[in-house]
DNA sequence: TTACATTTGTTCGTATGTATA
DNA sequence: TTATACATACGAACAAATGTA
């Protein structure tokens, strides 16, 4: 049975609102997989009982936040990280020329192992729960410039192995999604510096003792459901993490 | 004479488009200043000739971009960096357990001087073009945690003076506001790893060679005229600096 | 405190334009 | 060409917040 709908036993007072939490919900159960199409304008309207502009409200919404894309003529779908601007949406390290660029990415570790106090904080679950770590290597240019320590838990990910991960075709963020239904809609970043160590020097090829720029990062899903936590440290000799705002 | 406007006239071809470029004249003429209320939006589509769903559309992407604000009941208004929430969109800087503080600011540094190359190109100027250059110390519980290097072209700050800066009641964004009639609305950022010199030393108070987040920042106005490059150093030992996306 | 005018916010619905398959 | 889907434009009616008399 899908999600149904009653305009009459709104909670928020807003309807358009409810309209569009009410396909969040319907998105987070899963009716809609990232990539598909939703329906249209019209059956949806008809689906909530609501008016063509209350329902194009909500979804406004939903497209302001990443969630769903529109495409005129052909129809509304939900966000996939396939798309190059999804992925540079996420992946803010460029040249200091500007140059933006695909990383290569080179699996160096994984393990199963019981959360730590930092990243249980940061995926909101219990000291001890099991997790998978797992540690990339990114290069530019055929460089390494960046480690990303990545720890994701594993009651969301039951069955993650080595080899899906070494054999994985897209970004990190698409293989959530097709394998686990994942979709990941919100990074958190905090941003330090720090001093190269032992690890940086064999993996990155830095000295020790070079800074390094740390980026903390927590990805959630809907609900602000913790995905992944993943500190990187990247190498600021020929690249930086860049941003804009708006 | 106001700024006219002809719908029969639009070149976009998308009416609402057309509107809201014509508000964004008006406000880059200084007809509504920040902090000011603009027309009703009534009056509004009285001046434009168009309909009350076009109007609000138009506003609606102003209001998005953070250029307005509306508020039900007393109207929309031009947003001003007086509004906390609007200080902390550009101010960053956190406590690592995550709490936020308004900074306290010295003036350390301050002098006209001659754009150097990489001013020039940050300000789109030409090497050489007239700036003043002063630098602010930022402290936090009454520790100075980061320096702002700020540079910003004379042409377009004509008056500036030492004094002035040192006595300015409320942010320095908001200085700009108001004396300059400046609105700064957008800002990139690029961020990378540094260590520490002898004047961070003298100002920061931390050792030579220790870890420093380094931000350089581009302010830009309407139709991206950039006002103020900034290049900070930021000891990251209980501060960072936190992002959120979207 | 109350009543009222003003302003933005929400919801409705219709008509037409534009892009896609 | 045709059907479908989203995009734009219009405007009416009512709700909610605000400030003032």
């Amino acid at each position: 049975m899908g999600t149904q709908f009653d305009a009459g036993s709104a909670i928020g007072g807003v309807l358009y609102k409810d309209v569009k939490h009410a396909i969040l919900a319907a998105l987070a159960a899963g009716e809609w997989k990232a990539g598909e199409v939703i329906p249209s304008e019209r059956k949806l309207t008809d689906r909530f009982g609501v008016s063509i502009g209350t329902l194009r409200k909500a979804i406004d919404e939903l497209v302001a936040e990443n969630i769903m894309i529109r495409h005129q003529g052909r129809g509304t779908f939900v966000a996939t990280h396939r798309q190059e601007d999804h992925f540079f949406r996420f992946f803010r390290i460029v040249r200091q020329d500007g140059h933006r660029e695909y990383p290569r990415v080179r699996l160096a570790r994984f393990r199963r192992a019981k959360a730590d106090q930092e990243e249980a904080t940061a995926l909101a679950i219990a000291v001890g729960d099991p997790v998978f770590r797992f540690t990339n290597v990114l290069s530019l240019e055929g460089k390494p410039v960046m480690i990303d320590a990545i720890t994701v838990p594993e009651a969301r990910f039951k069955s993650l192995t080595e080899k899906q991960l070494r054999e994985r075709p897209n970004t990190l963020y698409n293989f959530y999604q097709d394998i686990f239904g994942i979709n990941v809609i919100r990074i958190e970043e905090h941003l330090r510096s720090a001093l190269a160590n032992e690890d940086d020097h064999t993996l990155l090829g830095v000295p020790v003792g070079s800074p390094l720029l740390k980026i903390l990062r927590i990805a959630s899903s809907f609900h602000d459901e913790r995905i992944e936590y993943r500190v990187s440290r990247l190498d600021t000799t020929c690249h930086e993490f860049a941003l804009s705002q708006p």
